[in-house]
DNA sequence: CATATCATAATTGTCGACAATATAGTGCTG
DNA sequence: CAGCACTATATTGTCGACAATTATGATATG
């Protein structure tokens, strides 16, 4: 983590803020290592900031679970497990699966119209290039349904927590999957679910796909394990 | 809210953990009212602290999504609306299903026996205080079904949130409820499925419950509302 | 009288220093 | 040489003061 962490890019409006989207991106990224801990002073030191807004930025990160921290001892960036990883998959599968649901039952036409301009957008993606429409075109997909259930709260609790675990595993355990054509075609299912308002058949094929998924990392991490160990 | 915040019980290691703590009941029990605006000065001056912990239990406070905070501008409680509320349920008969589930395939007998003393408890709380089983006895139940789920980042997404909003809009909108009963037998049959180990009627027992009590809700909030109107 | 403008006051954001706690290293003892 | 105690160092927690921004209120103007 001798890098530039200071120059990238945000907009917002108060220091805490700004570091803690610079932050973010950095431990997603892996520019500041999963597991290694958090000097304060260095940090500040290194935006050229007080420790104030810093541990401000700090919090905010503890919120969203990209670092812990203990009383009088300091913050760690999260360990990745496979067993952590399994478990934001089996809340996705069931978080999502409600998400879609609300989303056939609330979208508009124009929303809908707007997902298939991301559908054929991504359709392009793949062709091009796997890696950056794994890590964060698939996401994009997800966000935008949980965003189209219109349920603030549940958006709330994405925004902050899951969206950033979800890119961090993505980005560390970063694995090119086989399934990414048989995902795209799920998520033409899905849409195709919310376009005709059918919340049940939405909810069912999201669960189903998010499981899929799961299995197949589990599977991955499996063999994976089994070769570096 | 000219009240003693100061001398609320807890016990944590940093000030800014437990003015965080004293503060969560505080704003669930109405003494700090929903929607008020928070003065960093005059709360740091009531616990006799300085603003530097302060500030820092707002952070978490925000991240329990007990306040909101605008930058420059300052925190305010959380205001409480039906839509808010309901959107609340639709997740947890979303997380909590799972929760369900997962405690089935994953309690220990210990801890299920452990569900079973709590019941019991429940039985002879609901005879003398209704107030409170509802207020606090249910809770107890549901969460103690969330920690069986084992689920680590279900456990923290819960107690991070959901747990101090249930209780707010439970202490806020504090209706009794004729479901009181019911709703106990339905705990029963859970624990019957746990015990079982059957997680899918486990999971169904737990989402229709919360639906239920979904549904409950939002009828009783239509006739308050139609009457204060 | 309503509205806009400006000066004032109050509040939030940020900083640097001090106190409390934990970590690291050294020396001592078995 | 291993393990423990103690000292020294570094890190985190807390405080009070200053800077930047926003809210308030008085005054002037249409």
């Amino acid at each position: 983590m001798s890098e530039p962490l200071e120059n990238q890019p945000v907009i917002a409006s108060t220091i805490a803020d700004t570091v803690c989207s610079k932050l973010q991106n950095a431990i997603v990224e892996g520019i500041i290592p999963a597991g290694s801990k958090i000097s304060e002073p260095a940090l500040a030191n290194e935006f050229g900031i007080s420790r104030g807004p810093l541990r401000e930025a700090l919090s905010r990160l503890e919120a969203c679970n990209l670092i812990e921290r203990k009383p009088n001892v300091g913050a760690r960036v999260v360990t990745l497990t496979r067993q952590h990883l399994v478990e934001i998959y089996f809340i996705r599968e069931s978080l999502e699966g409600l998400a879609a649901r609300q989303a056939a039952e609330n979208m508009s036409d124009k929303d809908i119209n707007e997902l298939d301009v991301l559908l054929e957008k991504h359709q392009q993606q793949i062709k091009q290039d796997q890696s950056y429409y794994q890590k964060e075109g698939d996401m994009d997909f997800h966000f935008r349904i949980i965003k189209g259930s219109k349920n603030s709260h549940l958006i709330d609790m994405f925004s902050n927590d899951l969206y950033h675990l979800i890119r961090l595993y993505r980005y560390q355990f970063g694995m090119v999957s086989k399934r990414v054509p048989r995902a795209f075609v799920e998520h033409g299912q899905i849409v195709d679910a919310i376009r005709q308002h059918d919340g049940e058949l939405a909810q069912f094929l999201m669960s189903r796909h998010i499981r899929s998924s799961r299995i197949n990392v589990e599977k991955m991490l499996d063999e994976h394990l089994a070769i570096t160990d």
